[in-house]
DNA sequence: TTGCTCCTCACGTCACGTGAGGTGGC
DNA sequence: TTGCTCCTCACGTCACGTGAGGTGGC
């Protein structure tokens, strides 16, 4: 047979996958796709006609947002079983993607319906990430709370200290949701961190109960991870005296779309004494977790 | 009032408005967020407590994934037409970004269910982008169909070569998808370009019925965009003789999912003669459109 | 003086696109 | 010899995080 090639240049190979050379020769320098062939003399590549199959592989797999480190287990495999593997963990990933940019619209949508509200920011819905933190329990009556607090934060931050480390982020604390009696309550003051496993034989050990490794001991800083999930938020600026203001407001919210709570509610103290700032300045965030699913 | 700050400095500020200082920082510097204070000698910058709502909305609306360049618009108009605007428009990319999510699961469903399918790369569906293409459309029968694409291709090749231009992919054809009598039938060969145009009145004018200005005159190249949608799509290998199987396969797809077509078919022509490599190893992809929201 | 905060670069991220400047092959 | 292809840098993207190395303020 007369004319027939063995090899691809990168050009003829880049139009017949549909990549461009540039990208292919990327592909090349991370091992993804090697061409066969590559003279020594010029640096030009030559691919085989059975290096095209692969790359469409490639291609595909790409077009479906499978990160190239993936792709290349896949193809240096070639097992159902790996490509199973990836393809589960990725749809998976896809999935959650998805789910966050429905909740997104979900939002745009009460914002649109009044504009305003950007500027005023009255009560948003938000995934909260799960938070690493050093907590320390207690229970605490409501004319209690305020000195618990004082006292936690001071402890708290004096044991971050001692292990050389600084808090990530503003103090909080949490409190049971669906109780507003005058009995004592489990309340929980914590400083977040980045830094510590809330692992009960790490390097913050006390004598603590075996039996209830993830609650902290009332009274001594354990870490411990704050759940995710999806939460409604609101940001009350003025005193702490004030504070039901913006209860009643994220109330009113979640009974205007007919949400219900799902667990403890998480004040952050965004802005507080340590500011300096006079007290109407304060700002306390108020996250109240929805059930999932609830959305209207 | 004793201890009263006037000014939060960066660290303050950022843990305040849950923003990191370097964050903060950027932002000063992509004039986002500008502090009111910053002090000449030591560069130290100080934030009023005004700020902080500012900065909370900067927050929430990046929450929602919306570009700073946008944000900065927002905050600068303070108007809720504006921000109307932007978030409608923010609020169709993401739909468009969860649609094209929900339909890589799709396909990530099908891939697990025959994961080496993956490798074998039957049949897929996949979202195509509208193609600027030069264009030659004719009234052929099938039997004519090879001449008359050879014919085009040689004219469309020179036309962009007169140009300066190269193309920007492979060649490939439209043909109609419901109808395999052996009439004659509008065949559009084409070459894709990204630099032409379809204009009517482009640089590329010939003498054309005014009364028909998306339609390319028979036998005159003519720019036009092939539009985009869902299709499924095969990449047949073989030679063109024996293209039919691929046809077949991927009718039994769209079968096999109660999909129906829904406009002309469109082959590109990944690897052909002018590779020099034997008929054996030509690649022709065959792209199906199919209705929008079939999917099962 | 000791920590702590703050400052300004500089570099990495991820998978490319887009030149610049130069060489090889028909 | 003329175009065309191919080569290797280098830089930009987007909104940050993570240092390095140095200074200011209580």
């Amino acid at each position: 047979v007369v004319g027939v090639a063995e090899l691809l240049p990168i050009g003829a190979f880049s139009r017949a996958v549909l990549i461009s050379p540039k990208t292919l020769r990327d592909y090349h320098e991370a091992g993804l796709l090697t061409p066969a062939v590559v003279d020594p003399r010029t640096g030009y590549r030559g691919y085989r006609p059975a290096q095209l199959g692969e790359a469409a592989v490639i291609r595909e797999l790409w077009a479906l947002d499978v990160p190239l480190a993936e792709i290349t287990q896949v193809l240096r495999a070639r097992h159902p079983d790996v490509t199973r593997a990836v393809l589960t963990a990725h749809q998976e990933r896809v999935r959650e993607q998805a789910e966050r940019l429905r909740r997104i619209t979900s939002t745009l949508d009460d914002l649109l319906a009044d504009p305003a509200a950007v500027t005023r920011l009255a009560v948003l819905e938000r995934d909260q990430p799960s938070l690493p933190v050093l907590a320390i329990r207690g229970n605490v009556a409501e004319s209690g709370w305020s000195a618990f607090l004082d006292d936690s934060y001071n402890r708290l931050l004096a044991e971050l200290a001692c292990l050389g480390l600084a808090p990530a982020g503003p103090v909080g604390a949490m409190f049971p949701g669906d109780q507003f009696s005058d009995e004592p309550v489990e309340v929980v003051a914590f400083v977040p961190t980045t830094d510590l496993l809330p692992d009960p034989v790490g390097r913050l050990e006390r004598p603590v109960r075996r039996d209830d490794p993830d609650t902290p001991t009332a009274g001594a800083p354990r870490p411990r991870v704050l759940p995710a999930g999806r939460v409604a938020v609101a940001t009350f600026v003025g005193p702490y005296t004030e504070l039901s203001a913006g209860y009643r407001a994220v109330g009113a919210w979640l009974a205007g779309r007919q949400l219900t709570t799902a667990g403890p509610v998480v004040e952050t103290y965004l802005v507080g004494p340590e500011s300096g700032l006079p007290e109407t300045e304060y700002r306390t965030e108020i996250a109240w977790p929805v059930r999932e699913g609830d959305a209207a």
